[in-house]
DNA sequence: GATGAATGAGTATTCATTCAT
DNA sequence: TATGAATGAATACTCATTCAT
């Protein structure tokens, strides 16, 4: 209980730390969260099973840490999109990038996106880290439009309502995908529902 | 090997199916599937462990059974309010109402809804009876807004999107809920803008 | 503890207790005794499974009538082979036909034999019958011997020996047969010295 | 999922796994195999439930070692009484000697044996360690007797006969005993006949 | 006699976590 | 730091037997 976790400072052990996070992304995105055990985990590592408890206080954890190189990898580049808008900012074009990007994104990283996702509803950290992660795009991506010239009194909510379905979108288009429906057709309106709250 | 799940006929039969039914859906609100076991099912639908074995074909067939009711409880009342669509269709209206009724079902399931929700990146069955559902509501809306005199190439991609957003909204209103956000402002651009694509 | 089972006298009843013990039979056959279930023999015999205990005080009692059963079909032929014979006793004759005669009901009664048999080791019963059996058979075949003339002081042990060797050997080439042996001159080896000590 | 079994070096695992091997040997001859469970096993050895299956695959694999572990017992010492045969071959010593001694290791592991002969009918591994084992001794004695200068053509025929009929005596001496029969003279015609055929 | 729903004790196996070395 | 053997609580599912109807 009252054990302390390792906050490893060696290079050596910061290589073993990453090891064990990218191995337990690996296998969640795999197999999932729950049908990865830490035995496997550390196989995958090539570390002992002992030594991950010198490293991650417990399984959820290494699950956090597997969350945050998720971030890393996944919404990094997306935020780089929006920090070389030029004023005065073109709607049109930044929504249809924008929404290209995200299915992209989602679809390269379906697998772990699944496997954290489904953990948003019984894990309170993880429901946190992912609220928490769009608390930062939403100002993120609001600064950015106010250096782009934008204004408006809504700012923060028409971009987060922007945000949310967009990635609900490519949400369904990477998971769901129903047969009857133009996908296409379904990009353009809504693009032009979220170019008309803008403008 | 070859046992047969009792398909039960005699109303006491019917009536301790729905018990165990009812106890399921309880405990998953509450603590989650996986942290709810089939001895807990059994003691809170007051009866033995082995009856549930007569009824289910295993824990995942609760499961099921529990997402049944749960769809049953939660979208039937949904559908009845676009039942009664008057021509011509007062969008603004209707999407304000259709907000608030998603947004108040959420919140008083979402304990279930969560549980459920976060079964669909790993059981194939709880994702596609969810999808299965979205089929069936959108082309049911549709339905009832031809007959409420609207028309349009693309309705069934309007509705599918307008009700993704709604539901979106709903959710993050119930789940995430942050703070520097005014909620009643983000309804009145999602009303604006579905409002946009639909005239 | 202190129920009775009932000793049916109805031929509806008598014939339902048959029923069932001939679906013990086909079941213990097929799968063992131990992968076999009360509801499926119940299934089996077309019965519900409570009423067999109206005339089984336990499972272990249905297998206790299947093994008279078995014993029945399988081993009232061998007697009668002994029945008829005639004075003076050919004893190649009668031996090689006695093997051929219980290789083939081996062979034919293979699956519940195994499965019987596989009990005599756990269970009392099972194993007080087969042996009382065989003093049965013992017993009965030097009577026919001797009824057909022949003459020894140590008759029961010749004729008890001579039978487990024989079924021995039957077993074998029923069950394990190794390739490397010929049975055919194993056969004549068996012949010759049981003649030998009967002569 | 492809959890791998221990395949211990160290002393201390080699000892524990023979620890829990040898409670299964007791337990299993106390008891049998159907009525052992393993916490029973784990208790009797001493070890925690879970290491079990750090040894072994599952409850099976705890029998097939069990089995190597009676067969190393038994039959080694059998095999020996074969090994220093002098030339020329004196059959009525060796055989009367050999069913002694096999009579006696009969009745000194009656109850394990019973267990383990019991599986052969259910279990395809047992049944084929058995019959392996049979194989391994034909030949073992055939070559003994070749060394010894014995030559015959139907060597393995008659070894194998004759050591299934020696086997069978010895059973039936262990555990059926009929009253009625004189055993010591059973005994002599045993070894009469097994003679005749060997010279 | 007959039904078949109900009982609940029993069991193999898994796995997060600890600890002796 | 590191190992990996060891722990033992937890759990889904079975089935002989009983009992209300």
């Amino acid at each position: 209980m009252a054990e302390t976790v390792r906050n490893p400072k060696q290079v050596r052990s910061i290589d073993k730390k990453n090891r064990i996070i990218e191995a337990g992304y690996r296998l969640f995105a795999r197999d999932g969260y729950y049908s990865t055990n830490t035995a496997m985990i550390a196989k995958e590592a090539g570390v002992s099973t002992g030594i991950v408890y010198g490293y991650f206080r417990d399984k959820r954890d290494i699950l956090v840490e597997v969350l945050n190189l998720y971030v890393n990898k996944v919404f990094e580049p997306i935020f780089e999109t929006f920090e070389n808008i030029q004023a005065p900012v073109d709607f049109d074009y930044l929504l249809s990038y924008a929404v290209d990007d995200v299915v992209r994104t989602h679809r390269d990283n379906s697998a772990i996106h699944a496997a954290l996702h489904s953990l948003t509803y019984s894990d309170e950290i993880v429901n946190a880290r992912f609220t928490e992660l769009e608390n930062e795009m939403t100002l993120r991506v609001a600064d950015c439009l106010e250096k782009g010239g934008y204004r408006s009194d809504d700012l923060k909510e028409k971009v987060h309502l922007a945000m949310r379905c967009i990635q609900d979108y490519a949400h369904e288009y990477t998971y769901d995908h129903h047969d009857y429906l133009s996908y296409p057709r379904m990009k353009e309106l809504l693009v032009a529902m979220l170019k008309h709250i803008f403008e």
